[in-house]
DNA sequence: CCTTTTTATTAACCACTGTTCAATTAAATC
DNA sequence: GATTTAATTGAACAGTGGTTAATAAAAAGG
């Protein structure tokens, strides 16, 4: 009494990963069973055994998806012809874009903690906090020291970390983001 | 087949609320069961039900101490004996301090999230809120616009919700604290 | 001392968990 | 068309969860 799907339904490890996703972040990872998981996709909770040896398994491989993307969009700022306090202006208020628009990807990058998970090494976020610092510094020529840029990206991850929990889209806060990175940039430069 | 201890061991609520605190910081809420709670105390589970009808009751009643707790230290503020921009350095510093000193409270006030809990009502944080940023407007002599103490309240939640998940002391982080509240004073200041 | 009240224990209920695995079937290969 | 391989199922295992109810001991009141 089991069966297999025709081609055009068979279940994918993306499938699984955007499933997981929406339900890690609404629910929380102990909230959210295989088993919860799998009835959302329509299958048995054993087939998504087939596809990740565990439900960490599952986790982790759905985080660094989201951690290369985030990768992707800072890297996009190299193709923009800007002066560098206009690139840096970007990259700030890309930083609360990307948290905003993506809140479920932010919120398991950042926000969700859990002892069963905090086995998973840190090398994914801190590649990409690696990336983001550096862009800031170049952007700066290079005048700020590197607590500052730390700083910087604590004021962010704030903002981002509030408005993630909420429905709002990046439209409708777009103009308290705009004062909030004024505030930081207004920060950081000499006047 | 049951028991009960002398006196002097009598189970509070306070004791319960307290070990409570340090494991669902730990653990998350989910993580941490009545029976761990309990096993924790030297208890057994049916004795919380006795102090508190549910865990969701337990949590909410730990939370409500919270707030009360932060709501007396920004009232220590009035007792100083400093000019306004030296008070409003002590409310951003002290902000701090709470956090990353009160690790498990800040944890429980504000990071952790869970669907059995939300159903709990936000007056207490935001009456805390409100009483932090009518201090803040106090001390810059009501220049600073609205939607401006609310970034600066963002920024600094973005501070303590890193630090909090960390071992560090506040003493430990004083100097990055110090950098931090700097650049905050420094973007609503003007020269 | 006896009764009442307060507190604590324990078993029991039922729903749910991650994970494994033999059984099964559809698709792919020959 | 037969065989192999890949994918899926659902039962089973061995827990854990919150909560309740019956029960018993300590403390308080008389």
């Amino acid at each position: 009494m089991a069966a297999r799907r025709a081609v055009e339904k068979e279940l994918t490890q993306q499938m699984i990963i955007d499933v997981a996703h929406e339900l890690f972040v609404e629910e929380g990872y102990q909230n959210v069973s295989m088993r919860k998981i799998a009835k959302s996709l329509g299958y048995s909770h054993g087939a998504i055994y087939y596809h990740f040896t565990s439900k960490a398994d599952l986790f982790t491989a759905m985080v660094d998806q989201d951690f290369a993307m985030i990768n992707k969009e800072i890297d996009k700022l190299d193709q923009l012809e800007l002066s560098n306090k206009e690139k840096l202006r970007e990259l700030l208020l890309g930083y609360i874009q990307f948290g905003v628009t993506y809140k479920n990807h932010y919120e398991v990058m950042f926000l969700i903690r859990d002892k069963e998970i905090n086995s998973y090494d840190m090398e994914s976020p801190i590649k990409s906090y690696q990336k983001f610092a550096a862009k800031i510094a170049e952007f700066t020529n290079n005048q700020l020291p590197v607590p500052v840029i730390w700083s910087v990206f604590l004021m962010l991850h704030g903002f981002v970390a509030q408005y993630c929990r909420t429905d709002q889209s990046f439209e409708n806060i777009k103009s308290m983001a705009d004062i909030h990175v004024d505030l930081i940039l207004r920060s950081i430069t000499k006047d």
